[in-house]
DNA sequence: CTGTTAGCGCCTTCAC
DNA sequence: GTGAAGGCGCTAACAG
């Protein structure tokens, strides 16, 4: 079945189908009537490939994304499709498992299917990797490590904001010893979030602080790893803040097996909010920097790109603003912090708001 | 660039360009090498649009999950792409969020791109929401609930032999009080595993637990609804088997907040064995259904059904065993059965195996 | 306003 | 063994 059978049936030409379905608007009400009613009769649908064999254009976005099994990424992906077919695109995700080889192949993919532009939402920095995408003139988005080229747009994390908003918060909570754990410090994702964490405690003067800084690796092992590392630390921390939820689940669930309690003997924030984040026990206080915002900037930017006729000759910059959110994972530090056990506090942090 | 451009470039003809590319053993060496020079230089790749375009195939085949931010399905959606890739086919996902709106959207965007196959793998029963692709005699594969029909391929999952081999675990530790809940009930899935575990109990004639049915809805919040619920039978069962991991994920976060110590005071075992069952404290003792596998399994179905030329007339079974994990979250039945709270236990469950 | 026609990039007979 | 040519389903000029 296809757009002759269509014509046939209907008694016009194979352009008037054609017309019709894409509502060109010269064609006689009378004539779309007869093309509609035999398209739902038949249940045909136009041949997609067809479709973009001609336009050039094929309607599909591709994505990337380090790992789907990763709790970070699965509302990108689901948030980004969602857009995606709101606006008749099909979207072609790849994950990289953070290897050179898939990502290799990933591109090559992306370019048999001919996407019309390419989100990189993998927060790691393989920019050469895309030099086939970038010479074939594919539009691109990238997140914080995108080159200033044509055709490349860049969405930008505003750090500071949340980070400073969660460092104030723990200052009024009477904290002065904050430990900050950050991701791997290769990625420049992880460094900025650490870098906003240094002016943010150096802005209010708790330098003490910059003595608790530790290197994670953005998983939950990895928190583990960390608070045992805090709690040898001489002066030790009050409260923590996380590179992001999976570390400072790591941190929730290594206190648990320690004895410690959150927040009453430790206070900790996580970055990203997760959707687990709410559900953990106590609820994590996190910054949050919204997944769904992410991937609508994302779309919006490659359908930019995409409809515009002359191509933006720098690349457009689009920046994402991050925020605290108050759950139950932080409280007042307590004047005597021993680290005995208790019932599962139903103490309410006092908040800043 | 296409095809002409390389034959140009490689003074050939375009259709041995083509030759060369599908690897047709007729193509003379010398021929082929500077074919596949001329290639490499370019950076060329076929389109595949218009190779699906004549050929009839698209390589895509489609994947329709409930909601890729239910943890459940990530590990599905990565392991079916992964296995896809390595067979040069493309994967079209698509996210359903239980909305027969987006279901129906879904089966249309399959069609569009016209899909050689489509992987259901939505533990539903939406059946004739998928007659357009059956009249399209497009290969299906669904997970318990494929009708027998042509091209139609099924998944049964063997849910007895994990859910007794969970049950008779706990009967090993003593106990005699288990408690099952289930998902919605409406759910076929969810109503097998509930059938499962009544005809696991009749077997060792621990009938008393068949009081203990509880309906959940398959989500944290179910299970800690479901938990609640279990404080307050009296005869308070001592173990309790969730009909898939988030439930018990619930009723141990529930646990915790009533002070109630695992598996101490209750043992927990749940289903499906997500990635996330290892890292919970205690790690849980689940019934493996390996996503990988179920991925597997999906995608040699299609791929098989594919390559055959006469469909099977019925439609193909294949099975996937469930089996016992042995983690933390079970232990001996405790002789008083108080309701204390202890330091983080240390204890180790005595083991069947 | 509608129909005819020429491709889009590729595979595949069919001659040579 | 290789090339020429037709056609996959569709869109977009161009006529009428």
């Amino acid at each position: 079945m296809n757009i002759h059978e269509v014509a046939r049936r209907a008694k016009v030409s194979i352009a008037t189908v054609s017309r019709t379905i894409n509502s060109v608007p010269t064609v006689t009400p009378e004539l779309s009537r007869r093309v509609w009613k035999v398209i739902d009769e038949l249940g045909y649908y136009p041949n997609t490939q067809a479709r973009s064999l001609v336009s050039g254009r094929s309607r599909i976005f591709g994505l990337i994304v380090s790992e789907i099994t990763n709790p970070f990424f699965p509302e990108i992906v689901q948030s980004f499709e969602d857009i995606a077919v709101r606006h008749n695109y099909e979207i072609l995700t790849t994950t990289t498992i953070h290897d050179p080889k898939r990502m290799t192949l990933a591109v090559r993919r992306m370019i048999e299917r001919r996407v019309d532009g390419v989100a990189v939402l993998t927060f790691g920095m393989e920019d050469e990797l895309f030099d086939d995408l970038k010479s074939r003139k594919v539009p691109l988005v990238f997140v914080d490590v995108g080159p200033p080229l044509p055709r490349i747009s860049n969405i930008r994390i505003d750090y500071r904001n949340g980070i400073r908003q969660a460092v104030q918060h723990l200052a009024a909570l009477r904290h002065t010893r904050i430990a900050f754990i950050s991701g791997p410090l290769a990625l420049k994702t992880a460094a900025a979030r650490r870098q906003a964490f240094i002016e943010s405690i150096r802005e209010i003067g708790l330098s003490q602080s910059l003595r608790h800084l530790i290197e994670g690796n953005h998983t939950m092992e990895g928190g583990r790893a960390a608070l045992k590392e805090i709690l040898n630390l001489r002066n030790r921390p009050t409260a923590v803040i996380c590179s992001n939820d999976m570390t400072a689940i790591g941190v929730m669930r290594q206190s648990y097996e320690e004895g410690i309690e959150i927040p009453h003997d430790l206070s900790v924030i996580g970055f990203d909010d997760i959707h687990l984040s709410q559900f953990v026990t106590p609820p994590l206080t996190t910054i949050r920097m919204s997944q769904t915002e992410i991937s609508h900037l994302a779309f919006n930017a490659l359908l930019n790109e995409v409809q515009r006729e002359t191509p933006s000759s720098t690349g457009t910059e689009y920046v994402l603003h991050t925020s605290l959110v108050l759950r139950d994972s932080t409280a007042l530090v307590k004047a005597g912090s021993g680290r005995g056990r208790k019932k599962a506090s139903s103490s309410r942090r006092a908040t800043t708001r």
